[in-house]
DNA sequence: TTGTTATTTGTAATAATTACAAATTTGAAA
DNA sequence: TTTCAAATTTGTAATTATTACAAATAACAA
């Protein structure tokens, strides 16, 4: 059993070919796929593989916190294996979204009432690449 | 001159008809409104208006740096015109967005060629109405 | 008043996602 | 092994938010 099928068999998922082939991919490409993505790089390898079955799949990976869902352009989901707690860095030029170690973040006093479950630090501003090709077109 | 309308020209925004009530709109309803809310509060006020031109205004509006975009759930748009920094907390219940005080962030060091601009921060869990009905129906 | 530019509007297109039902696969029990 | 029920996958169609685009309207200066 690979580590990706070992992987959701301990989240509670049963691991079908298409589950296990989904989630390595995830961990093999820490590039915050998308769906299409994962769609294009796998269709070859199952040829029958329909978008539907990776919305479902992700969905139920989500829902038993195999993955995390990254929203930050606000159109196209992106998805995380990696769950440990880090910080995003995304880059405001190409999009390109970057892994980060999580600040230490001191709460400030909150109402009453609101039940904290998490805090997301994402960081926003120009990668070394985009940095880089800028400068050289400055030049 | 109202104040929505002159925050406009200080924001270099000419202030039309259309795009001061916008920014009133969001100047007086600070709960994070999409493009459909704001629509149907205003269209009766102007009922010629068109969802476009609310699109096109917001675009405007955060090109120039007069609100800014939330996208937190991954398909609907919200818009703040409360720019000053402070940090999001988003309700996993009922989706309601509240603004919060900006903690302290100890930043990691950061890999040379990133260039910062923003970090945002943004809680997830419970909102205190969620909360208590969630209590009541429990009890 | 006229002509030019900016703005608004409506319609149609696009993109991502979801709904849904049929087809297929899986796994346990006989 | 066969059978049956449940789980999973698939394809198509629908939905939702957003954008493209061109025509209509409004604003504004000469």
């Amino acid at each position: 059993m690979n580590k990706a099928t070992q992987d959701l068999v301990n989240y509670g998922i049963r691991p079908s070919v298409q589950r296990s082939l989904i989630y390595g991919y995830l961990l093999e490409h820490r590039t915050h796929p998308t769906v299409d993505e994962i769609y294009e790089a796998l269709c070859t390898e199952i040829p029958t593989l329909s978008k539907t079955t990776i919305y479902n799949t992700l969905a139920l990976f989500a829902e038993k916190g195999a993955v995390l869902v990254l929203t930050f352009d606000g159109k196209t989901q992106h998805f995380d294996a990696y769950t440990n707690r880090h910080a995003h860095f995304v880059c405001q030029c190409c999009g390109k979204i970057t892994d980060l170690p999580y600040p230490n973040v001191e709460l400030e006093e909150m109402d009453e009432g609101f039940v904290l479950h998490q805090t997301e630090v994402t960081h926003k501003g120009i990668c070394p690449e985009c940095n880089s090709l800028n400068n050289q077109h400055i030049l």
